[in-house]
DNA sequence: TATTATGATGTAAAGATTACAACATGGATG
DNA sequence: CATCCATGTTGTAATCTTTACATCATAATA
């Protein structure tokens, strides 16, 4: 565990926004500015690998990040690009598939948010 | 419809193994050897925009065509790439999202397929 | 101190997708 | 039938995200 690895661990807790890899680069960036976003890249190769974080591909454009690995799902705004999460209380994994491990789960919901909905 | 969409369209029909555009650009570029690449990616959006096909992106990498439009989830093998459909049948939408907009819904499941599993 | 292993950095490359301009086509209109 | 216009296709180049790789820094160990 490295300071570098520590910072962008740290601020995925700390930010529940499912930023991208470029965000957390521009936050860091301002306390650490020999930063790379190489770095960016391999911690979360790093942390993804320890189970720790996960990355998230809903939609277009670049992965997201997200530090709560209890399973849930991601809804994906297409209008404002945010992701907001959501229970999974009546989701279940199915037992469809015999001879397979399952490792990860997510589900996507696309759609509009409230926020850009009510703008309509 | 021109016979470029109608095309890329049939193969998707006909080929249910959630091709990438690159491989769906090879099949066809083998009848009409003046196809261009970005022709696919102009008729994906096309036919994603009519609702005829849809496009998941599970894992790394290339997105994959589906021409299968019936709710169902993927389940992606880190090992082989391919990607497998599976029933929904004991998972439904969250009420949990109130003013939300639910337009598309995918569940992803990621791990090892069983033909790859059988090979440890 | 010298050595070694690991991680960080930065540049360059790779890969996927998009933008854009030129060309082709087919239908509508006079 | 000729012309015009809208739409679709093509190919190149650019963009954007991610990865590869070589170099540098650092910390632990002998």
């Amino acid at each position: 565990m490295t300071p570098q690895r520590i910072g962008v661990y740290r601020y995925l807790l700390e930010n529940r926004t499912h930023p991208t890899v470029e965000t957390v680069y521009q936050a860091l960036k301002a306390d650490s500015p020999s930063l790379s976003k190489t770095t960016i890249y391999n911690t979360v190769d790093t942390l993804t690998d320890a189970g720790l974080i996960r990355v998230i591909r809903v939609g277009e454009g670049e992965a997201r990040l997200d530090g709560e690995i209890i399973d849930h799902g991601h809804f994906f705004c297409r209008v404002c690009g945010n992701v907001y999460d959501f229970d999974l209380d009546n989701c279940h994994l199915p037992q469809s598939l015999p001879g397979f491990r399952m490792e990860g789960f997510d589900v996507h919901v696309a759609g509009v948010c409230a926020a850009c909905a009510e703008k309509d």
